[in-house]
DNA sequence: AGATATATGCTACACTATGTAGTATGAATA
DNA sequence: TATTCATACTACATAGTGTAGCATATATCT
């Protein structure tokens, strides 16, 4: 859903501890990418209202509009919910077949399902 | 990873018989598409290796490269793994979740947990 | 104060994926 | 033989993403 360098700058905003404008951003993420290109993925996030700006004097700053947790699993359950409503069985099967690979991850699955009965 | 047209195509060769020609599927799809838009779909299926292609004098036969339940289930296998291996137990804790919305799918998922005991 | 450097926001370009169809060509038919 | 028709190639439009150029406004230095 989000590019690459998206998510790098997602992640920068969410560490930080308040809005950033685009110099912090880009200093944050090592100097490796121009300021204009910060500037432009910044102002995509805000025009998809994945991230919020304000003018500060004569800056935007940019902050997330809600945390990472959040982010993600609004993301997550998107997905799931999709795949389950067009694939039903299948999904489901596939899912635990893919947990399977994990002794840990199938005892986590276990777990949240015994705590939804 | 499919586009919709490219869906509706697959879901066409899936349920033939045997490789057949573009009018055949673009027949088949209730003549809503060009020719050459069936053509240009089905040429970007076989480049990319989920369609096969083969000159039959002079006209190219598609079929599916495999099964419509081998496809799904790789891809979903794919996306699932790509989750669980970013997302862990969070990714775990969202499937649950939707999975708790149909009473139907919480038993299909339970059953499935215990055939992997 | 005037000239130069710097930072910033807008805009533009390149690439990929997808949906859409025009066009030229070669075979079949009247 | 002339004409129609099916087909493969190519082209165009749109959307998403990564990249940066450019013009402008601010700050700095002499």
């Amino acid at each position: 859903m989000l590019g690459s360098l998206q998510t790098k700058i997602m992640e920068v905003l969410w560490k930080a501890d308040g809005p950033l404008k685009p110099a912090e951003v880009q200093q944050a993420l090592g100097e490796k990418y121009a300021y204009t290109t910060v500037m432009t993925i910044l102002k995509r996030l805000s025009e998809k209202k994945i991230l919020a700006r304000k003018m500060k004097g004569k800056v935007y700053l940019y902050s997330p509009v809600c945390g990472k947790n959040k982010f993600v699993e609004r993301n997550l359950k998107n997905i799931f919910d999709g795949l389950v409503k067009s694939y039903g069985e299948t999904a489901i099967a596939n899912f635990v077949e893919v947990v399977k690979n994990s002794q840990e991850d199938m005892g986590l699955l276990k777990d949240y399902l015994k705590q939804n009965r």
